[in-house]
DNA sequence: GTCCAGGCTTTCC
DNA sequence: GGAAAGCCTGGA
C-alpha cells in the first residue's frame, strides 16, 4: 500500500490514503457497530478497542490509538495489506463491475472478530440493519467488557462465548430483542465454547471446507456462512447471496428469476477468487440505488 | 442426494 | 400491512 503514517498524541494519521471512504466501508452492511457522529466521522468497537475514524481531505485520522494498536489490530482490521486499486482494475474488465466499483470506489472489506461476526450474522437472518445494530449493541452493553468513555459515550466490547453460553434463552430474547434467533445464539456460543465447532481452524481451511464447518453452528446456513468467511476469515472468494445480491444478479446477469444456488454459481464463474469483493461492490450499489425493487 | 413450502419474532418503512 | 444481508423442519 502506498501511504505515509504519522503518529501524533493518541492519533494515527494515514496521509493521502487511497481506496478508503468511511461511508462506503461502514454503511455497506458488513459490520454492525459503526455509528456516524455529528461531524461525519464514525466510531466503532472492535477487538476490545473503541476507535473514531475521520476523513479530512485525503487523510484518514484514527483516534484514540497508538502505533502498537495500529500494527497489532487496525492494520489487519482495515485490510491494509490488500491492494484495492488492483482488485478494482481486475473487476472492471466486466462492464457492470466497472460501474459498481466506481460507485463504491472507497469500499474495503474489514477483517472482523470471528465470534462477533458469527453472532451478528445469525441475528441478521430475515432482519433489518437498524434492528440488527440495536441487538448487537444490547449484547455488548449487557454482556461485554467495559472499555471506557469517549465524548460522554461509554463503550463495551463484544461478549465472549463463555459469557453468552451461560445466558438463558428468555433473557437474551428480552434484552437483545432477537426474536426466534435467541436459541440459535445460545446454542452456537455453547458449540464454540465446547469445541464442537473449531472456528479457529477455519482460517487454515479452503473456503468450501470452512463453509461446511461453520454450517454446523445453529442459525448458520449458506448465506451467513459466506458472510462470516468473507468478513472474518478473509476468504475473498466467498460470495454471500442475500436478497439484494439476488436482485442485482438477476437484473444485470441472469435476466430472469432463479434460485439462490444458481446465483452463487454464477458469481463464482464470473468473479472467481475475487467474488467476495465483487459481491460487496454489487451489494452496495444495489442497496443504495434500490436496484430491482 | 435435491428442491420447495410454511413458520418463525419483532421492527422498520 | 408488507418486508426484512435466512434458517429449520418436514415432505415430495
Amino acid at each position: 500500500m502506498k501511504y505515509n503514517i504519522i503518529e501524533e498524541k493518541d492519533k494515527i494519521i494515514l496521509k493521502n490514503m487511497k481506496d478508503f471512504e468511511p461511508k462506503s466501508i461502514f454503511e455497506c452492511g458488513q459490520a454492525f457497530r459503526w455509528k456516524v457522529e455529528d461531524d461525519g466521522s464514525y466510531t466503532t468497537v472492535a477487538y476490545n478497542r473503541f476507535l473514531n475514524v475521520k476523513k479530512e481531505n485525503e487523510d484518514i485520522i484514527l483516534y484514540p490509538t497508538n502505533m502498537d494498536d495500529f500494527n497489532n489490530i487496525w492494520y489487519n482490521y482495515f485490510d491494509l495489506d490488500t491492494n484495492y486499486t488492483e482488485i478494482k482494475e481486475e473487476l472492471s474488465k466486466d462492464e457492470i463491475l466497472k460501474m459498481a466499483t466506481e460507485y463504491g470506489s472507497g469500499i474495503r472489506i474489514l477483517n472482523q472478530e470471528p465470534f462477533e461476526t458469527i453472532i451478528s450474522f445469525i441475528i441478521s437472518a430475515n432482519n433489518q440493519i437498524p434492528r440488527i445494530k440495536k441487538s448487537v449493541e444490547a449484547l455488548a452493553k449487557n454482556y461485554g467488557e467495559y472499555l471506557g468513555e469517549l465524548n460522554g459515550e461509554k463503550y463495551y466490547g463484544f461478549p465472549t462465548p463463555d459469557v453468552l453460553a451461560k445466558v438463558s434463552v428468555e433473557e437474551i430474547r428480552e434484552i437483545a430483542r432477537v426474536g426466534f434467533r435467541d436459541k440459535r445464539i445460545i446454542d452456537s456460543a455453547n458449540m464454540i465454547l465446547n469445541n464442537e465447532v473449531d472456528i479457529k481452524s477455519v482460517f487454515d481451511l479452503p473456503k468450501d471446507e470452512g463453509k461446511v464447518e461453520l454450517q454446523k453452528l445453529a442459525g448458520v446456513g449458506p448465506k451467513v456462512a459466506d458472510c462470516v468467511l468473507l468478513f472474518a476469515f478473509k476468504k475473498g472468494d466467498a460470495f454471500p447471496v442475500d436478497t439484494w445480491v439476488k436482485r442485482v444478479m438477476e437484473y444485470f446477469y441472469l435476466k430472469e428469476e432463479t434460485s439462490l444456488g444458481k446465483i452463487g454459481k454464477k458469481g463464482d464463474e464470473l468473479f472467481g477468487n475475487l467474488a467476495g469483493y465483487a459481491q460487496q461492490y454489487l451489494f452496495y450499489y444495489a442497496r443504495e440505488e434500490a436496484i430491482g425493487k
